[in-house]
DNA sequence: GGAGAAGGTACGGTCAGCGGACCTTCCAAC
DNA sequence: GTTGGAAGGTCCGCTGACCGTACCTTCTCC
């Protein structure tokens, strides 16, 4: 009888469920497959990338060469790397194209709240985090990131055009300068990248997005701080209204 | 020789950062100590709560009693929570005037980066928190929480202050809806709470602090989107100077 | 054709975490 | 008062994750 007190969805409910509910345990092998796939993923590991030497890496990531090389096996079982030995050898990122596509599964109703549950918190992270990468004063070296990461979204085929969008909004993120924003941006991606896999590819709403992509990096260019964070409003909800209407 | 081939502080810096970084490798008991231990802190469970018996919570938490236990334990020793044995017994949280006061130490100039990036998570996450809530058409039972959250924010001891503080802006944040929003705040909240409590109490400080929680909540009940965003924009970026001017 | 840099393999030790059985305390109902 | 039951407190053996280390294999470049 674990009987609730408390009414469904309130404040007092989201509390508890924040308290009482299964911590988080994961054991290293987890964390290091999960660092990995997500810089792939997120487009910060591009397809050609060499990883570090086995050794070097774990140090660097602080697990036992052991727990990295299970980590590595397991992401050339699902495609994402390839390992060469001998001298110039080493571990490289799989170009997409080329990465066996992953089915997009039937998205279960029961996945709607999680879906709202995200959206909620992108619309706030990303057009923050675009407003702050307005406020700053972009380096030359970060302005030629955004510049270079809004033409690789723009030109780019259909097999990549996710993992460019990824990149440009991380790129965004990373220009406010903060790792922590950066970090929730990338959570955010992360959690909806299988979902817009899933969404057809319209030539339309491509040029859209592109126009909008361009608009947003244009403002934060410019340090225009409000009409950066509009237009990355605008964007978001262009996404999500898509998403939604999809998955009706 | 780790030699960087990128900018300190650019774009590719902070995206290699993101991946070759150290794996946050975290054990059952110190996930377990934390989650208890943030609940505390931030409010959501108050003094004279009683957690539900070991058995119990250990089932709901996902670990085995035994590291529960281990958790508890060291609430305990740092005076969070007191058990008593026995039918009708159990562990329950400390009022925070007879907690053990712990020494705000010295912040050290290399924790200043620290905190930029904290401030800078913050003032995206919480007006866009606000926002969100004022966008909700809430519940009776979630007005009455937040009122009540005014309320005892604005009026309560020195001593008890901070927890009041943390508790009301957890509620505005609950209040949206969604967890993983919340769940944001409550991060936000914890980074900041240690030095939240350096902060010196002047009473026009919060005077001023208290006005702006009550025109937070005010435009949230209202249903002003604009408003309860530029609100705690306000009322955040007021924190944040007090805490700058603190530490500099 | 060898040196050396990479990935691949094997072994033993350590320790966290678990399940389960059991003990101790103390309230409350009878 | 006595006793049942609900709670915290203790103990033990097992499993499995993780690590350090050493060694083998492959391959390229000099």
């Amino acid at each position: 009888m674990t009987e609730n007190l408390v009414a469904e969805g309130s404040v007092e409910a989201l509390w508890a469920r924040a308290v009482f509910s299964p911590v988080p345990v994961r054991n290293a092998f987890e964390v290091t497959v999960e660092r990995l796939a997500q810089g792939i993923q997120l487009g910060v590991l591009v397809g050609g990338d060499r990883l570090p030497p086995e050794r070097e890496l774990a140090n660097t990531l602080g697990v036992s060469r052991v727990t990295l090389r299970e980590a590595i096996k397991a992401l050339r079982d699902a495609g994402l790397v390839e390992s060469r030995r001998g001298r110039g050898g080493g571990t490289f990122v799989v170009a997409p194209k080329t990465r066996s596509p992953r089915r997009a599964e039937q998205i279960g109703r029961s996945m709607r709240h999680v879906l709202d549950d995200a959206l909620d918190l992108r619309r706030i992270i990303e057009p923050g985090a675009a407003a702050l990468a307005a406020s700053r004063t972009l380096t030359a070296a970060d302005r030629a990131t955004l510049h270079r990461c809004l033409a690789d979204a723009t030109r780019c085929s259909p097999e990549t055009r996710r993992l460019a969008d990824s990149r440009l909004h991380m790129a965004i993120a990373a220009a406010g300068g903060s790792a922590s924003v950066t970090a929730a941006v990338a959570d955010v991606q992360l959690r909806m990248d299988e979902l817009l896999r899933a969404i057809p590819v319209i030539a339309a709403n491509i040029a859209h997005s592109d126009r909008q992509h361009g608009a947003i990096v244009d403002a934060i260019l410019a340090g225009q701080v409000e009409r950066a964070r509009v237009e990355m409003e605008e964007h978001v909800d262009g996404t999500a209204a898509l998403l939604r209407g999809f998955l009706s």
